[in-house]
RNA sequence: CGGGGUUUAGCGCAGUUUGGUAGCGCACAUGGUUUGGGACCAUGGGGCCGGGGGUUCAAGUCCCUCAACCCCGACCA
């Protein structure tokens, strides 16, 4: 297309809400713009970027036998009641009423409507395995909606869904769901690793999330070297790495201790490492309160927690129930003497003779062992991974990085199909519950990806599989008629051989094309100066520095062979 | 939801301290000169200074209030 004539909004200046480099860009580059917080508008280029990473997802999962239908975002209300979801979700979830005052919401996701659509139709096993998907927007209200488009409150998401017979039919629906991820990611240029992850509110056996190593990224990854472990922070299993130090149990000793309530308090108090503390925390899961112990430089890994609990709140104690509990001011809780549940980190279980609080305001117990002192109710991994801890796999120190994640994919088992009655009949006329898995990817998310991994100081490097347009073709002066001559032969010609050009016909000075050429990151640029009278014009890929001079038919020849080879 | 910040022309910002009727750069329009990395000259258009209320002869500026947006945190398939 003639620039001239597009609807291409760049911008010199960077926006002033826009923070990390694929917001800027995206905005610069006017591929959106912003309606409200976590809300944009696609413009004619982001919109087909946008568009060919739909295509990519779609010939992928097709590949793999997967059907493509299309679901409303709005929803009515029994549905997630059925499931338990209208209250799971909370303020989340995007909530109105029809002019009857029926309950509805904005899909935030599609569950409960897909099992209740295959449980209507779905009788047999004959018409098992079945995925089906669709890419359509999303609705959420994010308490924080940030980073553009990285985290926003609507948002497309191509959602799938495996229906099978059983366990063994949904562990094939799921692998083939990771080769048509892997091959989409593949192909957008996306450098991504697959982690382990948490299957969390959702329930179910098994799930790992693709994750696009970046600075930016809102996920944590612990992954090994060695042996190629890898899971989100969430998930990572701690394994206690220092062996039961050998040392006899000392008698226990109680401390003043007055004023020193943090665990750096306390280790300048006790002049000794944070190792050699157990710090006691109180937590409310639902109605329920319960003490956490893990060792004094460590986090709580609250998802880990969670689990364990079953349950679905889960905060931080507030400082009147920390007084009620221990009968102590805050940083004082230890766990003798304490009647509620008692959960204790793997590693804690491994400590001797350590301190801890005496629930007692201004003193700690010195010398404190489990078993003797006090009972743990449970002995679990519920600590936070960090760089350098033993792999648990095989006990190399872990790495940790930050990720975008672009897609998740969980085996469900029958947590929807049972609360739904999803069920079929089998070869003996039984009936059955179908055994589910979904599977997901942020559509925006992939493309503002893209761009966080191809970028540099001047704007975007799209790659050939998702650039809006293949090739720029740039006249120097557009009044000179040898070269806009050239310059429309080669956008016949290109457009003849089927690829995507612009022709940037604008009466303007050759640095403001450049520049937005750069700006908007097509693959392939063609310049046509003053060699021109001469039949040469200038071949430049954006992601090279360098240009190289060709004759006209050459240039065709070279952009249509590398667009060919990269697609 | 807690803490901090911002809101003045399409974009980026000054002006608020000390109240006196709104400005700069870019962008836009017209004419001219220019044409290899965001040109130059001239002329011009564009703002209920986030909303509401108050103080005052007079409010972008002071007071009260509401809101939107951004950042950090908490939270999150």
């Amino acid at each position: 297309m003639r620039v001239s004539q597009m609807f291409i909004p760049t911008l010199r200046e960077v926006p002033a809400e826009a923070e990390i480099a694929s917001h800027q860009l995206m905005l610069r580059a006017g591929l959106m713009r912003k309606l409200a917080a976590g809300i944009y508008s696609y413009l004619p280029l982001g919109y087909r970027t946008l568009r060919k990473i739909e295509q990519i997802i779609r010939e992928e999962m097709d590949r793999e036998g997967a059907q493509e239908l299309l679901m409303s975002a709005l929803l009515p209300a029994e549905y997630y009641q059925q499931s338990g979801r209208w209250e799971v979700f909370g303020p989340e979830m995007f909530r109105l009423k029809d002019r009857h005052e029926r309950n509805f919401c904005l899909g935030p996701t599609h569950e409960e409507i897909f099992t209740e659509t295959v449980k209507n139709e779905v009788k047999s096993y004959r018409q098992l395995p079945l995925i089906l998907y669709q890419i359509q927007t999303k609705y959420r209200d994010e308490r924080r909606p940030r980073f553009g488009v990285m985290r926003s409150r609507e948002f497309i998401m191509k959602d799938a869904y495996s229906f099978d017979r059983d366990e063994k039919g949904l562990d094939e629906s799921y692998q083939k769901m990771y080769r048509a991820y892997c091959k989409a990611f593949d192909r957008m240029g996306l450098d991504y690793i697959v982690v382990d992850a948490d299957t969390g509110a959702m329930g179910g056996s098994g799930s790992q999330e693709f994750m696009v190593k970046s600075d930016v990224g809102e996920g944590v990854i612990a992954f090994c070297d060695a042996c190629g472990y890898a899971a989100n922070d969430e998930k990572a299993r701690c394994v206690p790495q220092e062996a039961l130090r050998d040392e006899e149990n000392k008698p226990l000793e109680k401390v003043r201790t007055p004023d020193v309530k943090t665990i750096e308090e306390l280790t300048d108090f006790f002049g000794c490492s944070p190792k050699l503390f157990a710090k006691t925390l109180i937590y409310k899961a639902d109605d329920k309160v319960v003490a956490v112990m893990v060792r004094g430089d460590r986090d709580v890994n609250e998802t880990k927690l969670q689990n364990l609990l079953g349950c679905i709140e889960l905060e931080m104690a507030d400082a009147h129930t920390v007084r009620e509990i221990t009968k102590a001011e805050v940083g004082f809780a230890g766990p003798i003497g304490l009647d509620i549940d008692i959960l204790v980190d793997l590693e804690v279980a491994n400590m001797k003779n350590f301190i801890i609080g005496a629930n007692e305001t201004g003193f700690h117990y010195k010398n404190a062992n489990i078993g003797r002192d006090f009972k743990a109710t449970m002995v679990e991994d519920l600590r936070k991974i960090v760089e350098g801890d033993a792999c648990p796999q095989c006990g190399h120190p872990i790495k940790t990085a930050q990720g975008i994640e672009v897609g998740h994919i969980f085996k469900l088992g029958t947590k929807y199909s049972k609360a739904l009655q999803c069920t079929y009949l089998d070869e003996n006329g039984k009936e059955q519950v179908m055994v589910m898995g979904c599977y997901g990817i942020g559509v925006n998310r992939c493309m503002a990806a893209v761009i966080e991994q191809n970028h540099d100081e001047n704007g975007i490097i799209w790659p050939v599989s998702v650039a809006p347009y293949h090739v720029i073709i740039v006249p120097v002066n557009t009044n000179d008629e040898v070269q806009m001559g050239i310059a429309e032969e080669i956008y016949k010609k290109l457009q003849d051989a089927g690829i995507e050009v612009m022709l940037d016909d604008r009466n303007e000075r050759p640095g403001v094309k450049f520049k937005d050429a750069d700006l908007i990151g097509i693959p392939v640029r063609i310049t046509i100066g003053k060699k021109a009278k001469d039949g040469i014009v200038e071949y430049k890929l954006r992601k090279e520095k360098e240009a190289e001079e060709k004759t006209v038919q050459e240039s065709i020849d070279s952009a249509v062979q590398y667009i060919r080879d990269n697609l």
